[in-house]
DNA sequence: CTGAAAGCGCTTACAG
DNA sequence: CTGAAAGCGCTTACAG
């Protein structure tokens, strides 16, 4: 966690602990030219050390309580289709609390990076709100070198606790989409997998295991195909699962863009949903409503976890007390018409 | 066009002009309680006519060329389906140019409008980027108000031309759609409309007859259904287009949601989409690449429009020339998997 | 390359 | 409810 920022970070103050005069601090701060590069580097350094921040005339710093301005909402990409939903409620709660939103993807090259972090000090954010798959070491250090408060939203991970982080239960998801399954009849359940390496995959793919030995039926490796959430990746599960001999009769996709892409390597043999094969998806992104068939899917509350990322913001801006570094969001399963009974199970 | 803020509108100039003290001024602005209510109007209207934006210490106000810090980003809800795309054009071309954007959303209350205009103006970002079908005319003397610089985003409409303007190229865009179902031997061609009121639904409907009567193809009210972009009205009228007693074969959707709308109708009758019925969409969303089949459709390119709001606000920052007040970029045919032959066509 | 001085835009007690 | 005065944080000539 951050260390406080000091209450009055002031030119002066930098001035003095630099030895040199509050002029030549300004210099440096507005990117004039004409200063000696040792003095330079020294200023900067301690600029970002004790957290610098533009005060304005606002007289005496930040005042506990007191309205926040704008929240930093950091994407690492912003063609996730899942960016909207977040976007929606972090938009949501920042305005209930008259609160502007800055977005930004930091893009790939890391010189870039650098560059964005300078305009986040620049517009002197109240704090920041990532949303981020891999969030590097290196980009968090940064970050806490901006003094101000940060959460991190994180639908696929499980990062380190040092920063508070909202997530779902992805375990759960897994196992109430593999239930449904199940108490449809179907005994042989595919799973497409995402991300290994990301700990929401694995928390999925055990939830489905879960569901599948607590109903007595056992898990069969040929079954789990690889993925890595997207379209593309959904398809060539799709299908190497109905090139088995024994096809399964029903899918678990870990993300609802996989789940889409099984649809279509189902269409492409001529397999429909649900008739022939059930599909579960994961997320329910809007596009799993508008699908062919609408997709039943377990429903990540993205926007509910963006709301949840600027409150707890704010307490952190208060200093009040947070309840867990950790929060989990409970999954939904919604049930829709790509799901239905097993055509091999026994009619009851 | 919004007047040229004045270069120094600051609060000393208007404590003068309202005849009252620097201090009073301060405190209307800081929402002090403490200031007679006539007093206060006077000063806020000023506040509002002269542009006031609160300036720090930064000297004599914006320079002509400084580099840009803010754009705001301005939609009607944050729940359509292209937001993102425009989302990421706009980060992309401000990242650029060292610029943040800040996202924000008027929902529906008039009273949120008000205080969410205050927010922009708190923020004092330094133009905004307006996407909206509805951009109603006060809302839109507001934003003069700001005195910063304002560009219309507008995927839908063809709004007057006191705002610079970008859009797409509805007509040219309706006619390709309709020519290429031609070409592919359909002469029964269904159109799904968009809402009436906008006038890009007229110019893509224009299209689309041009395109029937360019080939010597009878226009047929029949196969005019209405819709409302959404989902739910394009699977309305698949289902009225397929309740007739000579349906189409082939169907265009002037957007991409009520394209996948047909499908489900399609799907639930049984037909097979492209075998069956072929089917064109409007928007080219990311998820008309996931549909099953993959979508062919009209690619309207949000993300540039995006990145041209961009530029062309940093020229009217940096009182350049606009070549012209309304801009219409290409949209461009993508062919997909929902486009064949027609079954009823003489093979060549 | 740097600092002392002057000044700008704004805000905060304080007095009435 | 309002203003004169003091002061804050920062920047801009200017001089060396």
């Amino acid at each position: 966690m951050a260390e406080t920022p000091s209450r009055s970070v002031t030119i002066s103050a930098i001035a003095a602990e630099a030895g040199v005069s509050a002029p030549t601090v300004s210099r440096v701060l507005n990117g004039r030219g004409d200063v000696a590069p040792e003095t330079r580097e020294r200023i900067e350094n301690l600029l970002r050390l004790r957290g610098y921040r533009r005060r304005g005339s606002r007289g005496d710093g930040q005042r506990r309580g007191e309205r926040i301005g704008l929240i930093d909402l950091v994407f690492n990409d912003l063609d996730s289709p899942w960016a909207v939903e977040i976007i929606r409620g972090v938009e949501d709660a920042a305005h209930g609390m008259d609160s502007g939103i800055a977005v930004s993807a930091i893009h790939r090259q890391a010189s870039s990076t650098r560059k964005w972090l300078q305009n986040v000090r620049s517009r002197a954010s109240d704090g920041a709100v990532l949303v981020t798959t891999d969030l590097d070491s290196e980009l968090r250090s940064e970050l806490e070198e901006l003094h101000i408060p940060v959460v991190v939203i994180d639908p696929v991970g499980l990062s380190d606790l040092t920063v508070p982080t909202i997530g779902c239960t992805n375990w759960a998801g897994g196992l109430s989409a593999t239930t449904h399954l199940i108490e449809l009849g179907h005994r042989r359940i595919g799973f497409v997998a995402g991300r290994p390496e990301l700990w929401c995959s694995r928390a999925r793919l055990d939830g489905y295991r879960a569901g599948l030995e607590t109903a007595g039926i056992e898990v069969d490796p040929e079954l789990i195909a690889p993925g890595e959430f997207n379209y593309e990746s959904g398809f060539r599960a799709g299908e190497r699962l109905f090139d088995l001999d024994d096809p399964p009769t029903a899918v678990f996709a870990a993300s609802d863009q996989m789940a889409l892409g099984v649809y279509e390597a189902l269409r492409q043999r001529g397999l429909r949903v649900p008739d022939d094969v059930s599909v579960v998806g994961f997320d329910d992104l809007p596009q799993a409503r508008w699908s062919s068939p609408p997709l039943t899917t377990v429903r990540q509350p993205l926007d509910d976890m963006g709301r949840l990322a600027v409150r707890t913001l704010r307490r952190l801006m208060d200093s009040e007390e947070i309840e867990s570094p950790r929060v989990e969001l409970a999954t939904e399963l919604i049930v829709r018409d790509s799901t239905a009974p097993s055509p091999t199970a026994t009619k009851k």
